[in-house]
DNA sequence: GTGTCGCGCGCC
DNA sequence: AAATGGCGCGCGACAC
């Protein structure tokens, strides 16, 4: 039996209705129920919305179910403040007046009739102007990127929602809309058929320490209200609690309808909060996070001040989140190609390593042993004999457990002392390598349809507004310098036509030259500011710190790159011809890769972590584990990284009295501490647990937060960019921009692919965007490379 | 068998 | 007194 909208009663919450209303008041809530969180596999059973109450207090809900045993669906009104204080106060009372005066106040059910269910496709499509030709209305949803992936995937219409290559009628309209405001191309906000709002992003703005907490525990916590879920219900039942429950449906659709006007509340309390937090006041930070902005005032919703400009956090929600939430779902549903054939022959070529080490191991101990077992490595290398090797312990941490860590960093000194700690580390690392990268890429890259695997990015994931990556896999930990795995994320596999490549951006530097922004480090902003940079290649000295002194007159000085050859320099003051060359420490970009040459110590382990941890005040003994510093008696040369450290801190003199300012700003602004763009990290409560820690902590927030900042700014404006060229390509060639796409992002680098034949211009767009994120008092260097593979672009 | 925790590893 | 920070995942060990 076909049904089409007109057969169906409903009431006064048809479609058009909804929409007329949603956009007359501005603002209307929307959540799918689906029936999975996989949207290339599951379906959606239904839709709620909500509209907040216009003057009259009248808030609209809808709920369309889409499930074919529907039958009717229950529209229980939620509970006001008032109605819930009252019935808390009959529970406490137990009195009849007081249960009289919840009576009076409590909201009846009303009950709607729909057999069977409603056509999705029709539905939907009766729905589509709302998010597609509303460009002033607020659409709010609890989790956004969820909900985009399944009006994507699985409308059920011809063509889905927020499918650029399809959608040329946004497209279009986008254009049109333009040339009426009269924007420069790099501005235009090509998702702009709605306003999307997420509540969850909001609310993590609000607070970082918010993590991954669903909208029960935060109606919880800021409302004292217990919401009840239909998965909740789903499970009691399964428990047994509930001798009869009414029909899955109708619990769906009950609690699609609290959800939605909880999401309201939340969505409305936190906007309200982060107006509070930065009320009105224009910022100028120097990056362009304000200055696309200003247009977006309009977007207000309609309970602020409209005389007032909007606050800095607010900028930050609909000038950087919301539209990053849109791009991180675009990239999820893209996906990322694996090569699981290559992968299968490193899984074999580790397993083969693993058993000879193995074997090794067995030769030395006379045993075979589970590396993987901390307890079992640690009773092998510190038992006394004759049940261990009785190593020292001396430089070992404990754990919280009390045994002596096995760690690579606490036991790596010992490899000294004994071979078999070299062969445990080896196996481990092959171990992690095979199983948690090589065997789980092969086993989901095969098992997937499209031969991609999708991952999520999580934008409420970390307390620095930092993503994460998970789910599942993590893309962000991807071995770099076995170089195995990167080589499986690739473009295209043998046999497939070659019409793709991969593009890798990477920050050069970025968080050091966030600190010699932030610290005003005159050395640090030099080095920088270097045109060219360093000339040393291979290890040599850097040409440009060579400092020559006269041997005749004592006159220094530095003599020019690329000059004449060398030794040919008279002494610029009293022409003699003899000078003594000395080295002054060089302060290049590359410096902490190099710091090892620099200061004449052996250059491997140390050039990696040296700049990062001594900005994040790592101490000598630590620095001594990270950079191998030990003598051959397997002591760690304590002194001589006091010494290094020293040196460092000297050659930056601006970075420890950053560290006492970052401090006194943190006692000053009550323990909240600010990226450039104004993003914050409540550190009060952590304060109390050990204060030293909270700074450093706040340290490595204003650095790694801003460099975040500015690597969103750049995806959102190359994902602009690359829209914009959708928008007004040809019809063949939008086929191609269409398929420019963002992969990865891994905090200071991102991957995209795209056709080959865009070669050219996907790279000029990703190195000029990401150059022009943000102006520093240092440049910004990004170097975009493309290729086959993950292996190749960087 | 299932779930939680600590540990150890990968990445920035 | 001494002190780098931020993530996610798989395994072993242990509790139920």
């Amino acid at each position: 039996m076909a049904l089409t909208l007109e057969d169906i009663d409903f009431g006064d919450v048809s479609p058009a209705h909804l929409i007329d209303v949603a956009r007359t008041r501005g603002h209307v809530v929307f959540d799918l129920e689906t029936s999975g969180l996989d949207c290339h596999h599951d379906r959606i059973e239904g839709i709620a919305f909500y509209v907040p109450e216009g003057k009259d207090n009248d808030a609209l809900r809808a709920w369309y179910p889409f499930v074919p045993k529907t039958m009717q669906m229950f529209v229980q009104p939620d509970e006001t403040p008032e109605e819930q204080a009252a019935r808390l106060k009959h529970e406490r009372t137990k009195s009849p007046d007081d249960y009289d005066a919840y009576m009076a106040l409590k909201q009846v059910a009303t009950l709607h009739d729909f057999r069977p269910a409603m056509p999705q496709a029709e539905t939907m499509e009766a729905l589509r102007p709302l998010f597609e030709d509303s460009p002033r209305t607020v659409v709010v949803a609890a989790n956004a990127k969820f909900d985009i992936g399944f009006m994507r995937y699985a409308s059920g219409c011809e063509r889905g929602f927020w499918d650029w290559e399809k959608d040329l009628s946004v497209v279009d309209k986008l254009e049109a809309w333009w040339k009426l405001t009269d924007e420069k191309p790099a501005d235009y906000k090509p998702w702009e058929g709605c306003i999307l709002a997420d509540s969850m992003l909001a609310d993590f703005l609000c607070d970082e320490n918010f993590h991954a907490y669903g909208l029960k525990r935060r109606v919880r916590e800021l409302f004292d209200h217990e919401m009840t879920t239909y998965l909740d219900v789903a499970k009691r039942r399964k428990q047994g609690y509930f001798g009869f429950m009414a029909d899955d449906v109708q619990a769906l659709g009950h609690y699609a309808m609290e959800d939605v006007y909880w999401t309201w509340r939340l969505y409305e309390n936190r906007m309200c909060r982060l107006d509070d937090l930065t009320p009105g006041e224009p910022i100028t930070t120097g990056t362009d996070v304000v200055t696309a902005l200003g247009k977006l005032s309009r977007l207000r919703p309609s309970h602020f001040d409209p005389s007032r400009a909007m606050g800095n956090l607010e900028r930050l929600f609909w000038g950087i989140d919301m539209p990053l939430c849109v791009i991180l779902e675009e990239m999820e549903s893209t996906g990322v190609l694996i090569d699981h054939r290559w992968l299968r022959k490193v899984t074999a070529q580790l397993e083969e390593k693993k058993e000879k080490i193995l074997d090794e191991i067995e030769q030395i101990l006379g045993y075979t042993i589970n590396p993987n077992s901390a307890p079992q490595v640690s009773t092998i290398l510190f038992a006394p004999p004759p049940t261990g090797l009785g190593l020292s312990t001396k430089y070992v941490a404990q754990t919280g457990t009390g045994m002596f860590s096995t760690g690579s960093k606490e036991i790596g000194h010992l490899k000294r002392a004994h071979p078999v700690v070299e062969k445990i580390l080896d196996w481990r690392s092959c171990d992690t390598v095979q199983g948690n990268f090589s065997i789980k890429l092969t086993h989901l890259a095969s098992e997937a349809p499209d031969g991609r695997i999708h991952s999520g990015f999580n934008q409420t994931g970390t307390k620095i507004y930092r993503l994460s990556s998970s789910n599942p896999i993590n893309m962000q930990n991807q071995p770099r310098d076995k170089n195995l795995i990167r080589k499986a994320f690739c473009a295209y596999l043998e046999g497939m036509p070659e019409d793709m490549l991969l593009f890798g951006c990477d920050y050069s530097q970025i968080e050091l030259r966030v600190a010699a922004h932030l610290s005003g480090d005159l050395g640090m902003i030099e080095v920088y500011n270097m045109v060219g940079g360093c000339k040393a290649a291979g290890g040599e000295p850097c040409e440009r710190f060579k400092l020559w002194v006269c041997e005749d007159c004592d006159h220094k000085w530095t003599p020019a790159l690329f000059d004449v050859p060398n030794g040919s320099h008279k002494c610029p003051k009293c022409d003699s011809n003899e000078h003594t060359e000395h080295q002054k420490r060089c302060r290049h970009v590359d410096l902490h890769q190099r710091t090892a040459e620099d200061v004449g110590v052996p250059r491997n382990p140390l050039a990696k972590n040296a700049n990062f941890g001594l900005l994040y005040r790592m101490a000598s003994p630590r620095f001594c584990q990270y950079a191998d510093l030990y003598d051959e008696k397997g002591e760690p040369r304590i002194d001589y990284a006091d010494e290094l450290i020293k040196g460092w801190f000297a050659a930056y003199p601006a970075i420890e009295p950053f560290h006492w300012k970052t401090e006194e700003a943190l006692k000053k602004s009550g323990w909240v501490a600010y990226t450039i763009a104004g993003r914050q990290r409540r550190l009060s409560a952590e304060r109390w647990k050990n204060e030293y820690r909270t700074i450093t902590q706040a340290i490595q927030f204003q650095v790694s937060g801003s460099a975040q900042d500015i690597l969103k700014i750049a995806m959102k404006r190359i994902f602009k960019e690359i829209k914009w060229h959708l928008q007004r390509a040809s019809r063949a060639m939008r086929k191609l921009w269409a398929k420019v796409r963002f992969l990865i992002q891994v905090h200071d680098e991102v991957i995209l692919e795209a056709p080959a034949v865009l070669k050219d211009e996907v790279m000029e767009i990703i190195n000029r965007q990401m150059q022009g994120a943000a102006k520093l008092r240092v440049p910004l260097v990004a170097d975009c490379k493309f290729g086959r593979s993950w292996d190749h672009v960087h």
